[in-house]
DNA sequence: GGTACTATATATAAATG
DNA sequence: TCATTTATATATAGTAC
């Protein structure tokens, strides 16, 4: 940055933390339509501030609605295709995601679980936004769970009719 | 764009192409880190990409989702691009605060509902402490979040099966 | 609070290994 | 391809209005 370095910190001046927003914001975005041009990649950004009272979403809400319904869905864009084949693609996805299973444990995987199932009955989370490998162990939980209520209801039920 | 302007349009050489993206992506994702550091905004990005089977998501799935969702709440069904208007935001507000409200008790209920589910899982709560009305909304929760995770395991299968 | 203007830091296209 | 190295384009912190 210009004239001076400035430390990667927090600005506590309000004023200049805003003008360093504005012009930030509008770079990042420059850079965010510069990408997409010239790669021809999807790409969405969503920036919050206390400076406008909506978020600032490019390329458009709509646009990044769509983006993000695809968030996580891992089929690439039409166009390209041709450039990665299925069978790659999939030994690819597959490599990742025993590699990523493997390093944070089963203790990890679950306290996560945990998380996004408290995020989704909240509506919080939306579960398009999951991977399948999410979506199973979910929805192991989520069985789970509902079996241990179900026994419950009918522990209820036995009682009630007999008494 | 040093040693010469490159002029911004799909670049058509693959290899290019691909090298642009990695550096403009670390580059993009670097300027996100710094206007949340700097400025303590929220900000996601998601970039698509043919090289990648996954989507670089940015600051990580979880934190974008957090973002995402709360984009979802803000603008909800007619997400257009003319709301832009200080005004029809505002009108907008007002209508999603009221029908908020009017939705407290369902909500107060819903949540009471979650943080008990949560417990739940983390095993800090044990069934038998809830009532069979409780139960039975419970019940409901859940059933209701697994049929919506089958759907979507299904849709991955049939993709993964036709594709 | 904006805008316009530098001077400098950073990003990055092309070259190189 | 990748990493490293330039040389140059761009972004932007501070400044002045």
């Amino acid at each position: 940055m210009p004239r001076s370095k400035v430390k990667l910190a927090y600005i506590s001046d309000d004023s200049a933390r805003r003008t360093t927003f504005r012009k930030r914001e509008s770079g990042l975005i420059k850079k965010a339509e510069e990408i997409t041009t010239l790669c021809g990649v999807e790409a969405c950004a969503i920036l919050y501030s206390p400076y406008s009272p909506e978020p600032n979403v490019w390329p458009s809400p709509l646009d990044a609605q769509r983006v993000i319904s695809r968030f996580r869905n891992m089929a690439p864009p039409e166009q390209n295709r041709k450039m990665v084949d299925q069978q790659s693609f999939t030994r690819q996805r597959l490599e990742k995601t025993t590699e990523k299973v493997t390093k944070l444990g089963t203790e990890n995987r679950h306290n996560e679980m945990t998380q996004v199932m408290y995020q989704c009955l909240s509506g919080r989370l939306g579960l398009e936004c999951l991977s399948i490998g999410d979506l199973y162990y979910l929805s192991g939980l989520v069985s789970q769970n509902l079996r241990v209520i179900d026994r419950r209801l009918e522990f209820f039920q036995r009682r009630d009719h007999s008494g």
